[in-house]
DNA sequence: TAAAAACCTATTGACATAGTAGGTAATTGG
DNA sequence: CCAATTACCTACTATGTCAATAGGTTTTTA
């Protein structure tokens, strides 16, 4: 399952690609249009802001910007950024223990190819392919 | 993610449809071979029995056998009876609280189309695609 | 210089996960 | 026929994650 974490860094994403040419956008303001209480987004866009997805500037005038233009996202990145991971299983994540089945297991196959069919997914789609504008 | 509630299932089913000419099989068997906990595979047996995936017989002789044909069950039927969705958001689950953002939601139709890829990929997949025999 | 904004650390309630523990009921092979 | 074997049942628990909330400090500019 996404997460909110996931979902909500979408919507921000998505709310600063759509005022992208506006300069730095307060986090009032994507909290205020998109519903999403303020003090949970700053956890959420510290993590972007770790993961160079987004540029922050403090003081007044300040606010949130994206690093590039919206369509050099993808939505599969953006979720990487966010989830633990967006694999379906544990034996399958990065940080996962080597699993002493794995070679004769008759499941890993088709949780390999579901995770692949999930990157290819999220990473063919961009940020631009969900604004309204 | 999956939980090993569905992971496990999937294993009990795949062990159950490569020994389905033999009759009842002792679940202290299928505990053995696929080496997970005999007590922890009871839960996960009762909600297949509850389930109608598999029927169980008390007493010396008995055990576990699947209901039907190996080739007759799909994937994503055995997942959907353990975990408590496949679905990717929760926006999207069947018990979900309807949400007031769903018709401007500029996010929903990705999970939607995320959601149809899972549900195709795992109902299309059989159990005998997974067995060594 | 005061308002506005990001940035920081800590805490919390609720819930799910992944089991464990200890029994009872049913059935049959010897 | 009875003891072994098996499914079946209820309860408990430790751990961790999720989804926030709370209350501050620092930075910058209008």
């Amino acid at each position: 399952m996404i997460s909110t974490k996931g979902r909500y860094a979408l919507r921000v994403m998505i709310d600063l690609a759509e005022h992208h040419q506006d300069g730095y956008i307060p986090l009032k303001d994507v909290a205020m249009r998109q519903g999403i209480s303020k003090k949970y987004l700053e956890i959420i866009v510290k993590e972007l802001v770790a993961g160079k997805l987004v540029s922050g500037v403090s003081g007044k005038g300040g606010g949130y910007k994206l690093c590039r233009d919206p369509e050099d996202y993808s939505i599969g990145e953006i979720l990487e950024n966010m989830e633990p991971s967006l694999t379906a299983v544990a034996c399958l994540a990065s940080d996962a223990a080597p699993c002493p089945r794995s070679s004769a297991c008759q499941t890993l196959p088709l949780w390999a190819e579901y995770d692949k069919l999930t990157h290819d997914f999220f990473y063919g789609k961009k940020l631009t392919d969900l604004l309204n504008i």
